[in-house]
RNA sequence: GGGGUCGUAGCUCAAUUGGUUAGAGCACCGGACUGUCGAUCCGGAGGUUGCGGGUUCGACCCCCGUCGACCUCGCCA
């Protein structure tokens, strides 16, 4: 017989009746009734139920057990009586009898219990990692993360791509998120850098002519955490293709990822390719941001004209200073108490905005101060032009286009919940496409990339050499799936003198982007291929498919909002040795957090 | 760095809003019990109410400061 198992905890069922066993696992759960015990024993695959009677040489040991110690046991395999069965457990209709039981290893007093679904707190949890990861949803979402991961591999396999592995200790770079820095033994006052994204490296590998390349690859980022961004580190399908269009990439990827949610959404719906296509300009409008929630079937307006020179003196004249006026309809909400629409003009404010102005219509009726302000006349235009019905409300953010924007889509993701208009059991997904390739820095007052500056401009070199910059449209896209955006991805810049050209209007010279960009630009000088990739979130995508709301939950060892890994200690000193290797030494002022 | 929420037993929470000895469930320890699957019943132990000041006859509760956790803004090309 095996040292420690013949079956695992899940395996056993009614045809195995009279047959000696063995199983190992942990005491999960335990039933004393003083003359006969019931141990719940559970590893990976389930649990088995273990009946210890009094008669047995293992019940002096079995009474003492202490939940999630480690044991073997030695049994017969025993149907349960009728009425002894639990529908809920695979192994339900039978149980093992013990006939023996070795203690494996014991369990001390456990600082989180691992049976139960209860809520405790990150701290905890954190700390005592390898307890939570045994509790049963966070051990299935770990299990869920490893499916996807390998059902995405095969995926684009199938799909023609091939693996490569990029470095890890590689150079800074002046763009973008901070870099974690690695110093140099060898090179004293010289560091390697994390990748933030193997993205030189990937448009290297195209340039290498190998086409079709991807990679689940861990990217580095010296960023802040949120909810849905673990700090520092995180895993990205990134992938990249040569002699591709934009529509060539989407059609190469669409299929994976709807493939995956379907592999794994179980009766949730999702998005049959193709995914539709939003212009960024349109998402700002009609979404209020550029990741919009197609679940929730809010769709903003844009007001202004009916606003201009009407009696509604607020609004007005802030047109007249170049602001504009976003409305939002509220479905139904018209009749709702003026709670309703004081408490979201009240929320607005608290979110910083000047406030939320609002029409309710009862029985086709505008009430408010707005209504009787404007006048029945531009009432009933809004009333036209947005289509609202007789008991609808209609609330209205005005601003600067991007202020009154992202007010707006604040206003559509609050008022779509509270009045319970979001689609639910869905995965709904879309493309951003046709983003600026530059925009204008307020502080800095100056034109900046306003994403990647590797992006091919639409209309390459004439439009850099003719076009207002800010009026420039990249070929870059990103990937949304129920408000959150998955990836961001373009049609690269593979040529010397539009890159030269695109980063001059940025105010880089020349001599900067040799210096900065080297490795690339060099490259591209010797025959490189049109090229284009993406790089969707492996973390977000098993965070959509757990429905989990936080990062953490489907990473197997994550850091605290501080960035700490409260169980192995990290970041910590190291010895005055490995600094003198390194050559460094810390001034007296001491490090401070920014 | 800014804003918000929170901090009471190992864990989850309560304490009639400033009033006697800070309670309950889970976990732990001891006892009873032969069919449970959140076993049940009886008993026990477990607290400087995050920490430091202050107000008060009296503070878990009010005030000031401080520490910590999470969420968020900035940041994340």
């Amino acid at each position: 017989m095996h040292a420690y198992r013949t079956h695992h905890c899940a395996q056993l069922r009614k045809d195995s009746v009279g047959q000696n066993v063995r199983l190992s696992g942990w005491v999960y759960r335990k039933r004393d009734f003083g003359n006969l015990l019931f141990i719940d024993l559970r590893d990976h695959y389930g649990i088995s139920q273990i009946v210890v009677e009094k008669d047995s040489a293992a019940f002096p040991l079995a009474e003492s057990l202490r939940s999630e110690s480690v044991i073997r046991v030695d049994g017969k395999v025993n149907a349960r009586a009728d009425d002894a069965i639990n529908p809920n457990l695979v192994t339900g209709e039978i149980e093992v009898r013990a006939t023996a039981i070795e203690l494996l290893s014991e369990a001390a007093d456990l600082p989180l219990p691992v049976f139960g679904n209860a809520e405790y707190p990150e701290e905890i949890r954190l700390r005592n990692r390898f307890l939570d990861l045994r509790r049963e949803k966070l051990h299935a979402n770990i299990v869920l993360r490893s499916n996807v991961i390998a059902s995405l591999r095969r995926r684009m396999i199938d799909q023609g791509f091939t693996e490569f592995q990029t470095p890890i200790l590689t150079a800074s770079s002046p763009e973008g998120a901070r870099d974690f820095l690695v110093p140099s033994r060898i090179h004293p006052g010289k560091f390697y850098a994390l990748p933030q994204a193997p993205q030189m490296f990937k448009q290297l590998l195209m340039v290498a002519g190998f086409d079709r390349y991807f990679q689940i690859a861990p990217c580095f980022r010296d960023e802040d955490a949120r909810a849905d961004r673990s700090p520092g580190e995180f895993y990205q399908l990134d992938f990249e293709m040569s002699f591709v269009t934009q529509e060539d990439v989407f059609a190469a990827i669409e299929p994976v990822l709807y493939g995956v949610f379907e592999e794994f959404s179980g009766e949730r719906d999702v998005t049959t390719p193709p995914f539709p296509r939003i212009a960024y300009k349109d998402s700002m409008l009609k979404y209020g941001n550029d990741k919009p929630d197609l679940r929730n079937p809010i769709e903003i307006s844009d007001v202004t004209e009916i606003f201009r020179g009407g009696g509604f003196a607020v609004f007005a004249k802030a047109i007249e200073d170049g602001s504009v006026v976003r409305a939002i309809p509220a479905p139904g909400a018209g009749v709702r108490a003026r709670s309703f629409f004081d408490g979201t003009n009240q929320w607005a404010k608290d979110e910083g905005f000047a406030g939320l102005g609002y029409i309710n219509f009862k029985g086709g009726e505008g009430g408010g101060g707005i209504a009787k302000n404007l006048g029945p006349e531009r009432v009933a235009l809004i009333v036209k032009q947005m289509g609202l019905g007789p008991d609808d409300g209609v609330f209205f953010s005005c601003g600067k286009p991007l202020e009154a924007a992202k007010l707006a889509g604040l206003a559509r993701t609050r008022v779509g919940v509270e009045l319970d208009l979001i689609e639910k059991n869905t995965f709904k997904f879309c493309w951003i496409v046709d983003f600026p390739m530059y925009e204008f820095d307020e502080v800095e007052q100056k034109v900046i990339f306003s994403h990647n500056p590797f992006s091919m401009p639409q209309g390459e070199m004439e439009a850099l050499m003719t076009m207002n910059p800010l009026d420039i449209l990249a070929y870059q896209y990103d990937i949304v799936c129920n408000g959150i955006e998955l990836s961001s991805g373009a049609i690269r810049n593979h040529k010397p003198d539009i890159m030269y050209k695109a980063f001059e209007l940025a105010g880089y010279d020349r001599s900067l982007v040799d210096e900065k960009f080297r490795g690339m630009i060099n490259a591209f000088k010797f025959g490189a291929p049109p090229h284009g990739g993406s790089a969707p979130g492996v973390d977000r995508i098993v965070m959509l498919l757990a429905d989990e709301p936080n990062i953490r939950e489907v990473i197997l060892f994550p850091m605290n909002q501080k960035a700490e890994d409260l169980m192995m200690g990290a970041p910590s000193e190291v010895s005055a040795k490995q600094l003198r290797e390194l050559g460094i030494k810390f001034t007296n002022d001491g490090p401070k957090p920014q």
